[in-house]
DNA sequence: TTGACATATCGGGAATTCTAGATATAAAAT
DNA sequence: ATTTTATATCTAGAATTCCCGATATGTCAA
């Protein structure tokens, strides 16, 4: 992925707070998980709905958001039946801090 | 200044371009201090002119392109009679490196 | 297999960003 | 003083992004 792509991922109110809201994920989604079923796990996840009514706007500019921050590795997901998970990718994140540390 | 302003900052190629432009300001622009007088000292600083011919685009654009960067603190500048030198802040842009790997 | 629910995708209007040209300002040279 | 040069600001159209409602897809339950 391109860094200019993180950026813009990056450069929206909406998209930025929701990489926050997910690093303390039971901080502000108390409900979450509840549909995760025993043996499956997915630490740190936050299905769509719970994101979308945190966030305060419509099911379908979440939905979209968190497409194109996955495309943009910011974020991982995980589908389980019809729920679809979405947690944060450190790895990724954490590369980026390095590349605007080294290379930026 | 707001993290989100340094994202939106980063996230058009040209900005972006420019910042790199300058991490090797005497590779990317040779004719760069010319007119910097002695004992006057702007390291790293090049005019607005030299960016705007490296970039192509038009002068009214690089202007502003480069006053947004500066307000978003990633670059500082410095002027010298008619011409505006600006170099970057790397202080500022290891700020942001730190940022992220904390606090994103 | 039908219905309900979660999420994804599509289509479009509103808002913002991109970028140029025209003009303003400010300093230097004549 | 006037002209030239470098940069900044203003205005505006084109391009992109924001964000919604409608619809499609996929999954689960009855």
């Amino acid at each position: 992925m391109k860094t200019i792509d993180i950026f813009k991922a990056l450069s929206n109110e909406t998209r930025l707070n929701i990489l926050l809201w997910l690093k303390e994920p039971e901080k502000h989604f108390p409900a979450q998980g509840a549909h995760i079923p025993k043996g499956v796990s997915f630490v740190g996840g936050v299905c769509v709905g719970d994101i979308q009514e945190k966030a305060g706007l419509s099911q379908s500019t979440v939905s979209s958001y968190l497409n194109m921050m996955q495309k943009a590795e910011l974020l991982e997901s995980f589908r389980y039946g019809q729920w679809t998970y979405y947690r944060r990718n450190e790895a990724s994140i954490q590369a980026l801090a390095e590349e605007i540390r080294t290379h930026l």
